[in-house]
DNA sequence: AACTTATGTATTGTCGACAACCAACAGTAT
DNA sequence: ATACTGTTGGTTGTCGACAATACATAAGTT
């Protein structure tokens, strides 16, 4: 009966322990992120720590840190002594931040192609996309869109890539949240994505960057007035 | 009227009114980092916050936003109610760390060309390099080679790229600083820089793109495993 | 009225103390 | 000996209060 069961005695066995004790900074974070990147908190929005503290029931120490935190994704800034606010955006950095992603799908891409590592989990993405664009759900296809990329970066199995690559992606997410939604073509950005996993399938270098490529240009090409406020 | 003067003198008159206003936490940091940077504090140290605080003299409060700073920078990590330490190198990540410098140093290579903007700014840098490697001072070396691409970078004019870059210079200043000192040719270095202001100074896309991707690829074959140790 | 000087207000910056938490150790019963 | 169970030491996590700062505004002066 191998009394010796293998008894993997990981210093404590936990049967329940998947209650995690998430630092309330974290929490603050992820709620004001959320609410930055949905709009809710529109850009140049000032946040006051003694506000939030208020409303979120926590002393400021965490508020503080949630909102360094923020400020290092880049979308909260801080003006010493005066305030800090939701960092508003330039036309400048909205095209800044699509050319700085180009080059980083372009080297996922190319890294793909070198390490000959299938792709195949980029096609349920492709059947999300087209699915959501028929159901004309600009959510689910936003989803899934970022799914597509995210996991493309991920295959490219390079951690720092990846970390920058999200550092961007929380930008892109903020200018796409706020774009007017009718300036995207559902349908065409569904069709775009499965012609990459081709040329990737098919080893094609050149094509694979060209349509990578383009399709970041086209995203960088949309209207950004529509961004941009005063302040 | 109202000799009632409140009377309310100033908190305090500061008779010595210093200059700096610089909040504690960014001195801090900077202190630390440098410390970092320099190796005075190895690779796998652990920070504790009350001894630090203690140390510098101050309460806890801006050391930990300063090691929070330092966490941005990707040169301190932090594990929950256990500690803070000096993020230790894989060998992994030091290749990762060269291969996303290529790709930043090439994107600022493209945007320079096309922008016809002139470089006449790298010249002095690469006379300091000259400098430097016949009088065999690597500290000069070092710090004119960082000048050069901080200014190839700046001539790009991209700001979202610099911030990237510099970032990620942090680590790159970090592998270089630990590294064998002889591992490097102070005179090969000095005499890699020239060529890449010539050929984009005669806007010769081919040519530029090709040296900076091998001055890249030259220090990243150094070998790494001088820098890693156990944990 | 124009200019300088106080002073009030809102906000961030810093502090010291206490609570929560984890890891390792010691002690006890089996 | 082995397994379980406090307990303790060290570190981070959170809190409430106070100090420092900048800006706007009012008061006073010429």
């Amino acid at each position: 009966m191998t009394p010796t069961v293998p008894s993997r005695a990981p210093p404590h066995q936990n049967d329940i322990p998947p209650i995690e004790n998430v630092p309330l900074r974290i929490q603050v974070a992820d709620r004001l992120r959320k609410a930055i990147l949905s709009g809710k908190l529109p850009l140049g929005s000032s946040l006051v720590e003694a506000t939030l503290a208020d409303q979120l029931n926590v002393s400021r120490a965490p508020i503080r840190e949630a909102i360094q935190i923020l400020e290092n994704d880049g979308l909260v800034e801080t003006i010493a002594y005066k305030g800090k606010r939701v960092k508003p955006l330039t036309i400048r950095e909205v095209g800044e931040a699509y050319s700085l992603r180009e080059i980083y799908e372009v080297m996922a891409v190319k890294r793909i192609l070198e390490s000959r590592i299938p792709v195949d989990l980029l096609h349920q993405h492709c059947d999300q996309m087209t699915a959501a664009a028929k159901a004309d759900d600009f959510e689910a296809l936003t989803a899934a869109d970022e799914a597509f990329h995210h996991e493309l970066i991920r295959l490219a199995d390079h951690s720092l890539l990846m970390a920058s690559w999200k550092n961007l992606y929380l930008r892109i997410h903020q200018i796409m949240a706020i774009r007017n939604r009718e300036q995207r073509n559902l349908t065409q950005v569904a069709k775009n994505h499965p012609p990459i996993v081709h040329a990737l399938e098919a080893n094609d270098a050149n094509l694979a960057i060209e349509l990578i490529t383009d399709h970041t240009r086209i995203l960088a090409a949309l209207d950004p007035t529509s961004i941009v406020k005063e302040f």
